[in-house]
This record gives C-alpha cells, structure tokens and sequence, in this order.
DNA sequence: CTATATTCAATCAAATTCAATCATCTCCAC
DNA sequence: GTGGAGATGATTGAATTTGATTGAATATAG
C-alpha cells in the first residue's frame, strides 16, 4: 500500500489532490491543507504549479476540476441562429454525399449545419474554406484540407487570391456553396471581392456544383458577383417560385426542394413544390 | 568473473525498486533505503542511473513511474497548459517584433502564447498555419492570413504539400517557430513528416527565423528532422546550456534567454502595453 | 458604498534533499 | 601479499522545499 511514512512526496501529494478533487469538484485551500498534513502555503504552490500544467482550475479559496467542456470556443457560434428551413436543406444535401467523396464545403450558416451532419458518412476528404466548418470537423475522422487565403472576420472563410494556388492543385467531386444572394442572370453574389474571387476558383475545380440557398437568397443579388459565365448543377432550397424553377430546369439545373414534409427522403420529394 | 554473493547485485537491487514503485507510484529516497538495507547515496546512484535508462521519473524525495501519457496529449487542448517559462519566452520574441510587420506564427504552446500578446502592436501582417492561433486572432485588427494544407488533429496546425503553392507566393519578415527536439546537428525535429516539411517550406520563405522553444526541446531530436541544411537566426528559451550557446552563437545564431530576472521587466511591461 | 474578514502572493529562515568528493571495503589478478 | 578497479557509505556545501509572516488583493457583510 502508499502508506508511507510521514513525509509526502510532490507527485504523491499531487495524486491525493486530484483525489479530492475527483471525489467532490470543489475543494478549499484549507481543506487540503487538513487532508494532507500541510501548510496552506504549501498547498497553495502545489495548487498553482497543478494548474500551470492544467490538470485544475484555480478558483478564490480552493480549486476545481478543469472541465473539459471547451473544445467548442475556439470559433464560437455565437450568433448561429437555427433555422428548421437551414436544417431540412442541409438534410437534402446530405443525401447527395456517399462514403469516400471527395467534397468542398463553403462558408455559409446551411453548409456550416451540413458540416455537422456528416459524421454519418465515411472515410470522406473535405476541403474547406470555412473556419466554422473546419472547427466543426476537427474531430471527425475524415480527412480534413483547408485552404489557404486571407481571412475575411465577417463570413470567418479564407478567401482572396492567395487561396488560388491550394485550389489549383485539387479537384472535389461535389462542392457545396453558400451565398448571399442568387439571380440566373448573375449566377451567385455576394458583398466581398475577394470572396466571390475564391468562389469562382471552386467552382472551376468542383465536378458538380451545389448551392445551398434558403428562399431568401433566390432572386436577389448582392454586391459583387462571381461572373456571368457561372456554373452550377443542382440547388437545393426550401422553396422555389415556379417559374425560376422552370428556368433552372431548362438549364440542366437540378432543384430539389426540402419542404416540411420530406425532411429524411428529401430527394424522392422533389417532384413537389412547398410553396 | 561476476561472483554472485550474498550482496545484492546492481540489477538485483533495480528490480526490487521497480518493485517498489510497481506497488505504489511514488517512493522516497528514505524508504528505498530502508526496504533494501542500504544507504541513501547509493539508493541516489541508482536511482540516477535508472532515470538516464528512461526506466522511471526523478522527483524530489525519491521517484515516480514513468507516465507515458504525458508528452503529448492526443486530443485535449492541453494549449491552456500555462506556463511561467514559455509565458517568459513569448515575452522576449515578442520585442522583437515591430508595426507593420510581416510574421508568421508556427504551431505550438509557446507560439500561441505569442500570438495572444499581438494586441499591442499595430498593422501586422500574419501568416499561419496554427488554427489555434488563428482563432486567437481573429478579432484582431490584423491582417490574418492561413496557409493552406492538410489538417493534422493533434497540433492542430495545417501541414504537408499543399501547403506549399501558398507559401510560394508570400515572404515574412520573420518566421516564429515551435518545435518538438532542436539538436545543433539536425536543427528542428518534429513528429509528423507533413510537419516537418511545411516547416522547411516556411524557413525558406523567411527572412528572419526566430526559434521559440524552452529547455525541455534543447539537445533533443523528435522523429522527423527539417534536413541537414537548417536554418535559424535567433534562439529565444528560458535557460541553455552554456556549451551549446557557445555552439551557437559560433552559427551566427542569437541567443535569447528569458531568465527568471527578466520576468519583471518584460511581463510588466506587456500587461501594461495590453491594457 | 464602506468596513471587515479571507485569501493570496512574495519573502525569509529552517529543514530537507541533492550531488560531488573522499575514505574504505571487496573482489580479483598478478 | 600487493595493487587496481569498482562499489559503498559518510561528509559537506549547494540547491530545493517547506512553513510562517506580511502586506496586498479579493470576497462578504452591513
């Protein structure tokens, strides 16, 4: 057994405190101190020099457990508003997807919450441009690539010319896209030069190209564009007027809609408009 | 030729210490001592050399197991691992930069802990391949811009060829690196070759690399090694060797040493800059 | 908000532990 | 027997750790 004499080694003492600790999440300075047999002053060093390596969290008083709650902050989504249209459209896209693709996601908040979903699939290789969805994927098992670029803090993507070379050098065969706004004269628009730069590099390099736009974002355009020459091959939405239907269609543009009744069989349901 | 008696052997006496720490993690000098019949100095020898083997951890007061847990965490952000030392180092690198200038952040605690001191410059450019960074400084004023580049889970950083084409097309004023081992015959080691390689990509594209790394990296090498023809300009850590600063700086290569006496000055001096 | 009570961090003296040195001992070869 | 190599135990000055003290920082009560 430990019960050595009286004296307490450093890394003995350090096991007894993560002992209290574990025991209950919070214990005094001078509780420890008791415990253990030794001076508050003691106590305290062992406390600091424990917290300097993080195995605790320093509190007023005493210490706590470190808890491991934080893996999330790094690019917190603070104002990530959830949206069931969001959510059915990213569930439609996700049926497009098979194990071993290669994909390209954007930025965006509906292909962020197609990042989510894509723990259900396997061995996949994503590249991305979004710091949200890489943050999002750290953990996953699939292969993970980010482009390069300069950091644009409103979308949180890395765009701009020097996010050309890296884009150069990869063909995805499906690249999922975000977008401020959406026109079949102009193709997809967005507010950033730069953005819609890299955007248009993507697109050149994606086999098959997929936008993901709410309803809100068909029909209007925003500041800049990404060239009259786009190209695109399926949109999946939440609901379409008619008569763009009809257009996207004439073009060899796929739509599929993810109405509120086909959320799961999203791309069995396209033959109805929600409207 | 070796007379077994009835005294105990160097290897026989080793294995009851291993006994001993096999029973409870953490033994004392004294105890040691005690449990084999003989004196401290030679319990001290051995446990000297049983350490130089690698067999288990000297503490003071006695010993430890060897944790094999330790040297790197998988897959905690063990990044909050603050520490008075590497606080020390980043300190003293970052007087070395300058407004309006061009750097790039490597991977790696002591790094990280540069980049969160940026605030007090103005007008930086910043290139990195350090997503942990990168989420540090995203509202920042700076420019931030990320290489491209496969993502590697445990240090979190974006590595391998792809990296490459982006970090053609750019050139820093001045490289901060981390590292795994620095040896002076092999320079940066690290344990991924993907690493290892996008670290040379950046020393190429520098003109100035300034090496952070603290006592526990010098004079050991890690897996992969950065090549034969390395390059560094200036060496900041926290306490060297005085033969191998002699080494060094016969290279051409500053030393910087954040020492306990400059924690004072240069601390003070960036908590007031930071506020 | 002020006043009181804890708690903290820095400092210093005392105790403990360490590493280096030296004298002694054992074993073995000559 | 003599001498050398290696190991052991004791000694000593240096380094580390510990506990008490003190003024500052923080929390709590009124």
């Amino acid at each position: 057994m430990s019960g050595n004499g009286h004296k307490l080694l450093t890394a003995e003492r350090e096991q007894r405190i993560m002992q209290l600790l574990h025991d209950s999440d919070v214990v005094t300075v001078s509780a420890i101190s008791e415990a253990l047999g030794m001076s508050e002053a003691t106590v305290r060093r062992d406390l600091q020099a424990m917290h300097e390596r993080g195995l605790l969290e320093r509190v007023h008083g005493g210490a706590a457990i470190k808890q491991e709650s934080s893996p999330e902050p790094l690019f917190s989504d603070k104002e990530e508003q959830f949206s069931a249209e969001k959510q059915r459209i990213a569930a439609a896209a996700l049926s497009l997807i098979h194990d071993h693709d290669t994909i390209f996601l954007d930025g965006g908040s509906t292909v962020l919450m197609l990042a989510r979903m894509l723990d259900s699939l396997k061995a996949l290789t994503i590249v991305t441009n979004s710091l949200m969805a890489a943050a999002q994927l750290m953990e996953s098992p699939h292969r993970l690539i980010l482009t390069g670029g300069e950091f644009r803090a409103i979308s949180r993507t890395l765009v701009g010319p020097l996010s050309s070379p890296i884009l150069k050098n990869i063909v995805v065969d499906k690249a999922f896209m975000g977008t401020m706004g959406f026109t079949i004269s102009d193709g997809m628009s967005t507010t950033d030069a730069n953005e819609a730069y890299t955007k248009t590099r993507v697109m050149e390099r994606a086999r098959q190209v997929i936008l993901l736009a709410d309803r809100s974002k068909l029909g209007c355009s925003s500041f800049v564009t990404c060239g009259p020459d786009w190209h695109l091959d399926v949109l999946v939405t939440d609901a379409i007027d008619i008569k763009m239907r009809q257009e996207l269609e004439e073009r060899d543009i796929r739509v599929i809609v993810a109405g509120k009744n086909a959320t799961a069989k999203a791309t069995a349901g396209t033959a109805r408009a929600n409207q």
